[in-house]
DNA sequence: TGTACATCAGTGAACGCGCGTTCACTGATGTAC
DNA sequence: TGTACATCAGTGAACGCGCGTTCACTGATGTAC
């Protein structure tokens, strides 16, 4: 499909592809124009054919994550339609899964990384917001079920979402490793913390 | 005291002052040693009589930020030395304090901005194991009250870490402020979800 | 089908900048006698 | 107390580098007739 020819066709999309795995070899800092026009192959100023300047290329890769996680999250309903419960457990692997997966493009997405008139880019705030709405649902599923205590969503989706990102935070800058309670693996790690945050972790 | 001579006599402190004030004003990315010598009033080339390099004191700086993390945590139990119920929630409320007060600080600590050299210099992952020790304590205060579920602490002490972690990074990062179900503030925020945590979110 | 031309995508030279780090230096301080 | 000298802290010029961005350009593509 690639043809190699002067006009490349979906510059776009390389340049994304070259980005991201800039991003994570070297971390954000190594994501330059310059860097990613060289690994795409194409001289350093081709980028600005498809990007206005270095922020829009930041902002459209981050986007790309948050898209990954708005799917993760719907993937995981779609997977238990029948069990919201379930739903919030996998979900939390889900996220950290994704997140250890790619620590360096969890930065990007969470870490500050990007300057604030990038981060609030149209459609990137909107694409996250999708990811969000998503474990909305889930806590909607639950609420419909009877699942949950009286509290607004809001609130309930919030306290999933602070619990299953700190613990992808931690894992993805090594802080929560091997640490975590034994030796076990983040997606373990997850649903365990899941469960206590569905039981308590008060004793009866 | 700071006697304006040749010999400035506390140039560490001050290079790291200054450094602090640059990074709260224009994050990670704004804290060059050529900037944090000029915000110092000093030579450009000064900060090598005190740091290595700059990671070591971008390092340094991380430092200071962890051991404030460890005194909030030691002060809470210090505050409630007999309910450590209450300790759990107000360690979740100073955590997020501390994290809104200094966002960038946070990003720093957390956002996985120095490179990994710098970040598993030796004091620094000391004063950040100290850290995490503190709510460790907690944990164990707990414990040893008959408070919690029977868990390895390592476990109950990752879970709460994570949940309140996530919190601080979702709103240090502006991605929940005013949305977290209403708009309370963030250690308000905090201790609710420390009380979910507690009593688990499912209905009874 | 063939030609003319507008449009589009990628090029390469050039700009100015701030950066981390080195080096030989100089001014200030403290200590030994 | 006074002097000599070693040590220490800060200076300023200089280095080489990679960066984001601009500009006038050229090669490729698509469309109108």
């Amino acid at each position: 499909m690639a043809k190699e020819t002067y006009h490349h066709g979906n510059l776009r999309a390389a340049l994304l592809d070259a980005a991201e795995r800039l991003l994570g070899e070297n971390g954000v800092t190594g994501v330059s124009l310059r860097a990613v026009a060289k690994e795409a192959g194409v001289s350093h100023t081709a980028p600005y054919r498809h990007f206005q300047d270095k922020q829009s290329l930041l902002a459209a890769l981050a986007e790309i994550g948050f898209a990954r996680l708005r799917d993760a999250m719907y993937g995981v309903i779609d997977a238990y339609p029948e069990d919201p419960r379930r739903q919030l457990v996998e979900s939390a692997a889900a996220y950290v899964r994704l997140a250890t997966s790619s620590p360096e493009m969890n930065h990007l997405m969470f870490g500050g990384a990007l300057p604030e008139d990038a981060a609030s880019s149209g459609t990137l705030q909107e694409t996250a917001q999708q990811a969000f709405q998503g474990l909305l649902d889930i806590i909607g599923n639950g609420i419909r079920a009877g699942l949950y205590v009286e509290r607004p969503p809001l609130e309930l989706a919030s306290t999933a979402w602070s619990l299953v990102h700190g613990l992808a935070m931690l894992v993805s800058t090594g802080k929560l490793g091997r640490r975590g309670g034994e030796n076990a693996d983040p997606e373990t790690l997850a649903r365990r913390m899941a469960e206590h945050l569905l039981e308590g972790i008060t004793a009866r």
